[in-house]
RNA sequence: GGCGAGUUGGUGAAGUGGCUUAACACACUGCCCUUUCACGGCAGCAUUCACGGAUUCGAAUUCCGUACUCGUCACCA
């Protein structure tokens, strides 16, 4: 075709393209931003819930643009209309601001560079198709499923390349008058590239994660535009971020294979390309199999991101986890900066892992406890309170009636260099606090003592009378390994151990009944400290509710 | 099948030719500390980096081959 005839065939495919490139080259002109600044963005496509995958990129999209004082722009991909799902943008955005992942621009959060929906910037998607047919590179292609799939099975059998290229290309030829007849014919048809690539060359790409990467140029027609008018992915990822100005691509390396083809695209559309960083998927180990294989939603209650939220899980820790995926030095930066945050971290793209990285799940759980023990008495209290208001209202009710109560016990043994680590989600604190609040307590009574020991009540009640809760806890002890020697008890383990024949037991084994009768549990934090925000009264409450517990049993 | 990438202890992994008799963390085990549980401290936990060959005075690190794993080969993203 000459180009009089180019020129008419995109004006018979695109009466309605009245815009041309450089109308949309200047309404999106460069960014101003520093030196080095970098613009990411995350590109999700709603067709459903939100995988821990796709949340692990938009934290590095985040983190690369906040460390450089870029922009991080949020994009939704819904080209498909057939796999949108109903209200998927906005559980997308939900779970954004869910996991405190926010984009600094895009759908939902502003900017000069919109429409951040792709099913919104069709015109723009075609003026440049149009372009590229009036310059030769792409053609409409009317050819059918069937004759594609023909075509295919005929490629495998002569196990030759497979796709549409070279001479299986047939409509990349068409004359004028041939187009024209298919379309008054009423033919269906898609706009293909026309590849000027060579797959016997070989083209060097340097990804920021993996390094040099050697891969055959792309010679395939690949499909731009879709049979209704809409862009593939590849079409609209080359026009969209030359046109919002993205400097890096971070997404998952099941596009290093298409990679060609983009580059191919820019190229011919004269347009720079990004710099892209293909991070590898979180992967597990099937505990069934053993195989490694990508978090499957179905299988793994952690690859679905509502998961975090709703067993209580604090967005602080999934976000050190996935710093810990995201570079695999920031783990012992984090261990021996304990006064700094992610935010003081410096990623960088050479530290992150190049193969698949693995779903630690005992990691993350250590990560929490961490999390919490940084965390004061009142912060976890609130936190707790924040959680159980959508997941227990229960408890959230208890909590609030018991505020005072709460916030001490969260805060024992909190002030010392070494906290306890007791607590790895907020639902955890219903569970380990269970004494904390009376009309729990009384509600559980001791069902979930598991000891099997008999405690000498008596004993108890003559030790509650003597106890005096004004003093330290240095002098408590004292007294009562008195308490405990006078009545035929060790004052030591130690001394126990050496002629266990002379004594009934030691402290350890006074103060364990004590802890057993006014917290139902073996294992609690400091015990005087408990017995002191109880106050005798309820302590005494405690061993009656022992005893008749115990009677009963 | 073609193309690309990966393969280091129970786990996540560091490591880019001599400083590696393989860091660090998690898990686990033992001991210590201790009123319980934790926390903390000490010690143990790969004589070896998928396998085979090559280069080199020297290789987990470079090269070739094999195996396995993952990704991709759509008018899905």
């Amino acid at each position: 075709m000459t180009e009089k005839e180019r020129l008419e065939l995109a004006e018979i495919l695109f009466p309605n393209i009245d815009k041309t490139r450089e109308y949309y080259e200047e309404m999106y002109p460069e960014r101003e931003l520093p030196e080095g600044a970098m613009v990411t963005r995350y590109g999700p496509s709603p067709t459903g819930s939100v995988h821990l995958g796709n949340l692990f990129s938009a934290f590095c999209d985040m983190v690369y643009a906040r460390q450089s004082n870029g922009v991080f722009f949020l994009r939704i991909e819904d080209t498909d209309q057939k796999r949108a799902v109903e209200g998927g943008i906005e559980n997308i955005t939900g779970v954004l601001k869910g996991f405190d992942i926010t984009p600094t621009e895009g759908y939902g959060f502003g900017g000069e560079y919109g429409p951040y929906q792709q099913s919104e910037r069709t015109e723009i998607y075609q003026t440049y198709v149009k372009d590229l047919i009036i310059k030769g590179f792409a053609y409409p292609c009317f050819m059918k499923e069937e004759e594609i799939e023909q075509i295919r099975e005929e490629q495998e059998i002569n196990k030759v390349q497979i796709g549409i290229y070279g001479m299986y290309a047939v409509d990349r030829d068409l004359s004028l008058e041939e187009v024209k007849e298919k379309l008054a014919n009423k033919e269906e048809y898609v706009i293909r590239l026309k590849s000027p690539g060579n797959s016997n060359k070989q083209i060097e790409i340097v990804d920021l994660i993996k390094g040099k990467m050697r891969l055959p140029e792309r010679n395939l027609d690949d499909v731009l535009l879709k049979k209704d008018g809409t862009p593939t992915y590849h079409f609209a990822h080359v026009i969209d971020d030359h046109l919002m100005h993205t400097t890096h691509v971070i997404r998952g390396d099941e596009w290093v294979s298409s990679l060609p083809l983009h580059i191919q695209l820019f190229e011919l559309l004269g347009f720079t390309p990004p710099k892209y960083a293909h991070i590898a998927p979180i992967t597990i180990k099937d505990s069934e199999t053993g195989a490694i294989r990508k978090l499957s939603k179905r299988k793994d209650p952690w690859a679905g991101a509502k998961f975090y939220e709703e067993s209580g899980i604090p967005i602080e820790a999934l976000h050190l986890y996935l710093a810990t995926i995201a570079n695999t030095n920031f783990e012992e930066w984090y261990l021996n900066n304990q006064d700094k945050t992610i935010e003081d971290f410096e990623f960088s793209f050479d530290k992150q892992a190049i193969g698949g990285t693995s779903f630690d799940e005992a990691k993350l759980t250590n990560l929490c406890r961490t999390y919490f023990s940084r965390k004061n008495g009142e912060e976890v209290y609130n936190e707790t309170l924040f959680y159980t208001e959508k997941f227990d209202k229960e408890y959230n009710k208890l909590l609030k009636e018991n505020k005072e109560d709460m916030i001490q016990f969260l805060s024992i043994e909190k002030d010392g260099p070494r906290p306890r680590k007791d607590i790895a989600k907020y639902s955890d604190v219903k569970e380990e606090f269970s004494y904390a609040i009376d009309s729990m307590f009384q509600g559980e009574n001791y069902s979930k003592y598991e000891g099997d020991k008999t405690y000498d009540i008596s004993l108890i009640r003559s030790y509650v009378e003597e106890l005096d809760l004004n003093v330290s806890n240095e002098e408590w002890f004292q007294q009562t390994k008195e308490f405990a020697v006078a009545h035929g008890y060790a004052a030591s383990p130690k001394d126990y151990k050496k002629n266990p024949e002379n004594y009934k037991g030691h402290v350890g084994d006074v103060c364990e009944a004590i802890r057993v009768m006014i917290t139902g549990r073996t294992k609690s934090p400091d015990l005087f400290s408990i017995m002191k925000i109880l106050g005798k009264r309820r302590i005494k409450e405690r061993i009656d509710l022992w005893e008749n517990f115990n009677h009963r049993s």
